[in-house]
DNA sequence: GTCTATAGTGCGATAGAC
DNA sequence: GTCTATCGCACTATAGAC
């Protein structure tokens, strides 16, 4: 007998996904998400800041795969091309399999609110993560924030359209489209 | 002897962002806030659903007059230029005189996530607004969002801007700038 | 692991404006 | 009388302190 099953954050998460999606953000309690898999409210509190946060998890692996992406570029390539590279590379992460999962979550934070707001603070976490890596390069502040910013909103619509309209294509693919049509902008 | 005072609204704003400045923001209760203008803190959420509201105003004029630069272009203007006319045209909104109190809001804003997170839904809420009043016009639905993103980006960077480093620069200067070197940007 | 402050809600009462 | 701003009270759940 375990004193307590392996993959705690995991367990949290998916059975709070659940009861949001059936229940509701608000009508759920942290304790209903904590007893349905045999822990307490306190326990929940020591993995996640708030009851938001189980939804976003606590380590943003992309942070790291943007920021990794935007140092892997060359010496003389132009700001916008390292950001768009950076984000149609992270979009191996989100393969087909877990295209489900995004959509069920995805479900649940547009319909609540106050999730739509913690996902903005996401997106502009990663948004600093890539301006930071930019000026890292030795882009000026200004031009490293537009770039960063519009990076970021490529791959914001791009993903809302892979868990919504996508019609079988790739999140990489949908993200091309998008940065082609930015620059076409008039 | 009147029971209450007009302005109840702009008292409890005036007040909430004294309180938040000099004591912090979750060092400030509701009571406080009510208490500081002789009112209670029930009536407190009568007027702000919740305590970060009350530093962003209820009815947003900036959505009205970003939608109505919008509708005012002509019809065959590009949606990029629609968008860049509407957010340079709506910048007399922020007069000089406004400046010291704009810098106030936002030096509290910027030192508490919380305020911040609900910044960047009102940021998204303009950009919604944006969208809608491009895809009225018969743009199409992506590139309405990304024209409308773009511009917001522009937007709140440019504010940033004006509330830091401005050195004497009106929003509207700030903000084409910025246009510029997004349409530069590669 | 327990204890507590406080955000936020629901409902009803009061009192002034009209 | 009606309408509306405000208050009072009871209540729950989050979140943090001890």
């Amino acid at each position: 007998m375990t004193r307590w099953q392996p993959g705690t954050e995991e367990r949290l998460q998916e059975a709070a996904l659940d009861l949001y999606a059936t229940k509701g953000f608000e009508a759920t309690t942290v304790s209903e998400i904590a007893q349905s898999v045999g822990l307490t409210e306190r326990t929940f509190f020591r993995y996640f800041a708030d009851k938001r946060e189980v939804l976003f998890g606590r380590s943003n692996a992309l942070n790291e795969i943007f920021a990794a992406g935007v140092h892997s570029a060359g010496p003389e390539v132009p700001p916008m091309e390292v950001v768009t590279a950076a984000i149609t590379g992270a979009a191996d992460f989100f393969t087909e399999d877990r295209r489900e999962h995004s959509i069920r979550r995805q479900s649940v934070i547009v319909s609540h609110p106050e999730l739509r707001e913690r996902e903005l603070q996401k997106m502009g976490s990663l948004a600093v993560t890539l301006a930071e890596a930019l000026r890292a390069r030795g882009v000026p502040e200004t031009t490293a924030a537009l770039a960063a910013d519009s990076g970021i909103t490529v791959f914001r619509i791009a993903f809302e359209q892979w868990v919504s309209e996508s019609d079988g294509q790739t999140l990489v693919e949908l993200e091309r489209r998008l940065f082609d049509e930015l620059k076409a902008l008039r």
